[in-house]
DNA sequence: AACCAGGTTATGC
DNA sequence: GCATAACATGGT
């Protein structure tokens, strides 16, 4: 029997819950979550099962609503702290305004993206498993392939006729037959990748509570440490999973076009351009990172 | 049709 | 250390 509870979130100063939207919802396929009329639903897992919820947020408050079985206060305080992480809400990014409009660049930034948040993906498996997927593919394709990943290896649930999915465990792939991942398009290279984190998941190597607590040099050493993760995706998924602050993804198309239309770079700019650009961001390197790769649709 | 894509590793100088 | 190739295949 399926229950509801709901809870409510002050929303902090600069975030616009419906200009995070656009970061979650984009024009691809999606199997992790939906996004209808101002309202993102998804399953999550939380300590006791998984739950659905679906948020929406007013002027003033982020509204998370639960289905679950036998709802506990655990279930409604981890589901909070689930939102919170996702969109970064514990953070208060004035200080980063006040730096974009210093420079005649990324002085149009705080309107623009007025209340954008870092979009995390809580999930550091999924994290990194997205990367190797999208590694040196077009998003659409990286999108397809990710979806039939999930559809085929996530728990499912059903829940009013809609069908939601949790991305798969290190577990749920680690023995997964290398056939059925070539029938999935990946390359036999990513199958390794894939194989070598699902691994450092199940032996304990990698796990994101005891990563959270190192230093950053420490994390980074960790995860590069892994085959198939590279200063790229370490970058990244510190910023969209670790909730470092201070990461830049060198060598990023994305980034690379950004900083080329505003900043007048070469096409691809080297590390010592970007660290040119970003040393007066210091502490909102991620930020930065993230607000650059807004840019990219927002003409 | 050619070139590119939210990169990483292996190899060679 | 830095440049280059191989990976592998869909999208534009």
């Amino acid at each position: 029997m399926q229950n509801r509870e709901s809870i409510q979130i002050p929303i902090p100063k600069n975030l616009n819950f419906k200009n995070c939207i656009p970061q979650i919802d984009r024009r691809y396929e999606e199997s992790l979550y939906k996004v209808e009329n101002g309202c993102i639903r998804r399953l999550i897992r939380l300590s006791s099962g998984t739950a659905l919820i679906e948020i929406t947020a007013d002027i003033n408050f982020m509204n998370i609503q639960l289905t679950k079985e036998d709802i506990s206060q655990q279930d409604l305080l981890e589901s909070q702290k689930y939102v919170l992480e996702w969109f970064d809400m514990d953070r208060d990014i004035s200080l980063f305004y006040d730096l974009l409009r210093k420079y005649p660049q990324t002085k149009e930034f705080p309107k623009l993206f007025q209340g954008l948040r870092i979009i995390g993906i809580p999930d550091l498996f999924e994290a990194l498993c997205w990367c190797v997927i999208g590694q040196q593919i077009n998003l659409t394709f990286a999108h397809k392939v990710k979806n039939i990943l999930v559809q085929r290896y996530g728990k499912s649930q059903m829940i009013n006729d809609n069908t939601y999915y949790i991305f798969p465990t290190p577990s749920d792939l680690l023995h997964v037959d290398r056939e059925e991942f070539v029938k999935m398009q990946f390359s036999k290279q990513k199958i390794d990748y894939i194989q070598n984190i699902s691994e450092a998941f199940c032996s304990g190597v990698l796990k994101k509570s005891e990563l959270k607590s190192l230093s950053k040099s420490d994390q980074m050493n960790k995860l590069l440490s892994i085959k198939g993760i590279g200063p790229w995706t370490a970058n990244y998924v510190m910023m969209k999973s670790l909730g470092d602050m201070t990461c830049i993804t060198y060598g990023d198309t994305g980034l690379s076009a950004a900083l080329h239309t505003l900043f007048d770079t070469d096409k691809k700019p080297n590390k010592s351009t970007i660290d040119t650009i970003f040393e007066p961001f210091t502490g909102w390197e991620s930020y930065l990172n993230f607000y650059l790769w807004s840019s990219l649709s927002n003409d």
